[in-house]
DNA sequence: GCCGTTTTCGGCCCGACTGTTTTCAGTCG
């Protein structure tokens, strides 16, 4: 977790030096610095160690420098420094829309202003207006800026998000003139959270659109309108951003508005050097100013001399090396998923009957699904006990008769206890042909405990799969820490897959620690952990999470044939045998 | 502060909208 809070040092270092009006490529590379710590795909620690930091990209010499002190010391004495001579506040101040860096400076200069409260204060007793360039428009903006932000900036979950831009477009797509239309933004990457939704329309009449997006029913307000641009806000406070382009140029507007930021620049600057210039109309020869692409998004990648990137890993975290050098990975798709390994019925807290749900999953076209449902010790989901699970065992061999080419897995949602062990007998869990390992109780124990608990529980050699490895539901709880080195060098070792577990509350893992697994070559299984039939559906958002991760088809145990996921289980089950 | 198939120095992505201006700075994405 270092490198989290040294991301956060060097973000309010960059902060800082923008109140100070600094070199503002002084402070991207801080911004940089901040954002690849963030994104690091292998351990801090060891590079710290070997001396290996400026192999990170946006590390130099200064930035490593700055690392190791805070490994040694524990501070940071530039950044101790600097917060001395400006209050650490101002850069809270900073995130209310609409006030920026200078706004900042300008009002802790001229009227002492540090805190939020404060500037409330002061905005509404309209004492703003004394500044220069700063009229009531402005002082009311600052006053619904501040209302927004306590209202809460937090993110809006996915699985909200994307149903409401779904429905949006279905509704622009009716008007006569619109030619296409397409999400972009952190939508479009597939995010876990987005801050909101981005609309993109091709249409030769944007007016007609301006007009239409004004007057859809979920709007609640127009913040702003432009005759090509415009941002709403819904009834359920989400804030949604249209921009109509020509279709002439919409694939251009369509990577740029698609993003990451960071993808962007990174993109921009490799086409600079290429004597091309990249915008939202398309792609440009800097001399001559001839366009040479912007129709079709592929084709803007095409004259930059790649492959095009897929939105989910356009995060300027290697893949624009990749595809300059074909060296993409295969990303894995909803339609490679065979199969469902993690299903609930209603012997415990699911809804549906078993054969009910086993209907429900095969028609949907897997090949393969395994039902698990919770195990004893979680006696408030109705969890099965050892004769219950043998019962069910019966039960399913039965059910399966009746399909063809259509396997039914018998599994268990088994307990980690606060000790480590498996609340069922050891006898029953080997009949089972699939095991998942899951933690309920006891989140709040330490991270050493819980780390302890896992390994436990992964070194009986019973368990196939951890099911929602961190336990965090988003906006609830965030979910117990792991140590994850250990983890990950266990799992690897006893063949034990980590989940995704698709519903977009959980997304656990999370797509930098799937990348950290494929890299120390750990198995994934993707799941949706469905209760009810709807919950099938959100296998998308997993998928998303994997392809996050770079993951391919090869790399999910569930996107394998059913032959090949049984020989798997089995050998974990043989090699156990000679442990 | 970072970085190099133009460079170890001199660059570093680019445009729309707002509110205040009367030509533009600040903010945002």
């Amino acid at each position: 977790m270092r490198n989290k809070e040294i991301a956060q040092i060097f973000n309010n270092i960059a902060d800082l030096l923008e109140i100070n009006d600094e070199n503002p490529f002084r402070i991207r590379a801080y911004r940089r610095g901040a954002f690849s710590l963030e994104t690091l795909s292998c351990n801090l620690d060891t590079l710290v160690k070997e001396g290996r930091l400026t192999e990170i990209t946006g590390i130099g010499q200064d930035l490593s420098d700055k690392i190791t002190e805070y490994y040694i010391s524990g501070e940071i004495k530039y950044y101790k420094d600097i917060i001395q001579k400006v209050p650490q506040d101002l850069i809270v101040m900073m995130k209310i829309p609409g006030i920026g860096p200078k706004t900042v400076k300008m009002l802790y200069q001229k009227l002492n202003i540090s805190s939020i409260a404060k500037l409330e204060e002061m905005a509404k007793a309209g004492k703003l207006q004394s500044l220069p360039g700063l009229k009531e428009k402005t002082e009311q903006n600052i006053i619904k800026g501040i209302e927004f932000f306590k209202k809460g900036s937090e993110k809006i979950p996915i699985g909200e998000a994307l149903p409401l831009a779904e429905e949006i477009m279905a509704e622009l797509k009716k008007i006569e003139g619109v030619n296409n239309i397409s999400c972009a933004g952190s939508l479009r990457r597939m995010k876990e959270t987005v801050g909101d939704i981005d609309i993109l329309v091709a249409s030769g009449v944007p007016d007609k659109v301006m007009k239409a997006f004004g007057r859809l029913t979920v709007v609640k307000k127009i913040i702003a309108q432009g005759p090509t641009k415009a941002s709403v806000v819904t009834k359920n406070n989400i804030q949604v951003d249209l921009r109509v382009v020509n279709s002439d140029f919409f694939g251009a507007a369509l990577q740029y508005f698609t993003g990451s930021k960071n993808h962007n620049v990174h993109l921009r600057a490799l086409s600079q050097r290429k004597g091309l210039k990249v915008n939202e109309y398309g792609v440009f020869q800097e001399k001559t100013g001839k366009k040479i692409s912007g129709g079709i998004e592929q084709d803007v990648y095409k004259v930059l001399g790649m492959d095009w990137i897929p939105p989910e890993i356009r995060e300027d975290s290697g893949e624009i090396d990749a595809a300059v050098n074909g060296k993409l990975p295969n990303l894995i798709e909803v339609k490679d998923i065979k199969g469902d390994l993690h299903i609930h019925s209603n012997w415990s807290d699911g809804v549906h009957a078993l054969d009910e749900i086993i209907d429900i999953a095969h028609k949907r076209g897997y090949k393969y699904i395994a039902i698990t449902d919770h195990s004893k010790s979680l006696g408030i989901a109705g969890g099965l006990d050892e004769s219950k699970v043998l019962e069910q065992i019966k039960k399913i061999k039965k059910i399966e008769r009746k399909y063809k080419n259509f396997h039914i897995l018998c599994g268990i949602e088994a307990d980690i206890q606060t000790d480590g062990t498996l609340d069922l007998d050891k006898k029953v869990l080997e009949k089972l042909d699939i095991v998942l390992g899951a933690i309920h109780v006891g989140l709040k124990q330490d991270k050493e405990k819980i780390t302890a608990r896992i390994v436990c529980a992964i070194e009986t050699g019973l368990v196939d799969i951890i099911a929602h490895p961190t336990g965090r539901l988003m906006g609830s709880r965030s979910g117990y820490e792991i140590n994850w080195d250990r983890l990950f060098e266990v799992a690897k070792k006893y063949k034990t897959a980590l989940e995704i577990n698709s519903h977009y509350l959980r997304l656990d893992l999370t797509d930098i620690n799937v990348r950290r697994a494929k890299e120390e070559g750990v198995l994934i299984s993707i799941n949706t952990d469905t209760h009810f039939q709807d919950q099938f559906n959100m296998i998308k958002y997993g998928v998303s999470v994997a392809k996050r991760g770079w993951l391919g088809k090869n790399d999910v145990i569930n996107a394998w044939p059913y032959h090949k996921l049984v020989k798997f289980l089995k050998s974990r089950k043989d090699r156990l045998a000679v442990l």
